[in-house]
DNA sequence: GTCTATATACGGATAGAC
DNA sequence: GTCTATCCGTATATAGAC
């Protein structure tokens, strides 16, 4: 679109309030689409709408603004490190292990989720600040919230997990709902399977036939 | 080293019957350390000893040199697809299950499948053929492998598994066995445990205790 | 087949005008 | 702050001698 120069106090061009953010975003739809090597600064500018020189007005250089785009992009696929009502008021272990089961798989298995880890994985060797982020913010606190609910639902008579198991627990449950589309997703091979509910189904059965409490407490 | 261009028929530089194999050898090396992106045709060459115009005589470009190399590690680290004779011959179920999650977890966790695992999540989005390839060699037979065990020790009364479960039991069972360890290798992060037993003892736990046989038949 | 030297392109980063 | 134009290193791939 052609317009004249005109000479105003407000330039479109110059106006934007936040090139600042138009450049982060542009920069987390380029990396996560081409991943760190393969996406140029030229690619950001022109997805910004902005010139290259701008991005270096913003940041530092591009290993800096690829930290940053992680970092914003981890916390806000795997932001939510409350535990869930539906589990904190749970009177049925079962129930809750499943919903829980579906949630966390919905969030692992986004495309969003699956292209931070890909981007990720490929350049943790090369910059590891970014395999510490990723993990710190997505695996850490997951299992720290498995655990959690683990013991409290034992407390409550609803499960029976040691509490020296409770971790473990949590590690054998948070890979069971990766399962083989984690896997196939992130090689981009094509999915075998569209409905995951009969393998949550076994994933929870096998926690429940092994922790289930003895219902000698309870009655 | 500096030595003279002495006129020989049999040159050091020239000699090298296979050179192909050289190359070969001296771009797995580069690619799974430095991934296909920042890997460089001059890196591969100097590992080798030889020119980059020889290793384009020899294949035809980057990309195809390095499908190459990625089929034949794949089928170096993945190629075993025999039942063991400990599993096959098992009379217990607890003991055979256990000492294939070691084995297992030892090959998955391994230097190699992990730098492999890599570099080809990485670019599977560009090169589709290497994602299909890693797949087909390594995590698919592996659960065929796995399905099959589990058919064979329910028909022999050591487990009792449906047929319509154990594709799912070997799904669940596998991504089990790699645990927070493969996450955190793939992500450079550094490890929290050196001793995996407790977790695959867990894991095995699980599996009997949902499908143990009844023992009605046994006895 | 193998080498040296080079064509050609691209990408990160910056200089300087406005 | 933002742009245009450019520097400069590096990387893939090839030409041509031997």
């Amino acid at each position: 679109m052609s317009r004249p120069k005109k000479i105003t106090d407000t330039p479109e061009a110059t106006i934007t309030p936040s090139k600042h953010d138009g450049i982060l975003a542009a920069a987390q739809e380029i990396f996560l689409e081409m991943g760190y090597g393969a996406a140029s600064m030229d690619a950001v500018a022109a997805r910004a709408n902005v010139s290259k020189a701008t991005i270096y007005a913003h940041f530092d250089n591009k290993r800096a603004l690829f930290e940053l785009v992680i970092q914003g992009r981890c916390q806000r696929v795997f932001g939510n490190d409350d535990i869930p009502l539906y589990v904190a008021e749970a009177q049925d272990a079962r129930a809750a292990l499943r919903r829980l089961a579906d949630e966390m798989q919905t969030v692992i298995l986004s495309p969003d989720a699956i292209a931070i880890n890909r981007v990720v994985v490929a350049e943790a060797p090369r910059v590891p600040e970014v395999g510490e982020i990723f993990y710190a913010v997505g695996p850490n606190p997951a299992l720290a919230r498995l655990t959690r609910m683990l013991n409290d639902l034992t407390r409550r008579g609803l499960l029976a997990v040691p509490q020296t198991d409770a971790p473990l627990v949590a590690e054998l449950f948070l890979n069971m709902l990766k399962g083989d589309a984690h896997t196939r997703q992130l090689l981009g091979v094509a999915p075998n399977r569209t409905d995951h509910r009969p393998l949550l189904d076994v994933a929870v059965d096998l926690i429940l036939a092994r922790y289930a409490p003895t219902d000698k407490g309870s009655r």
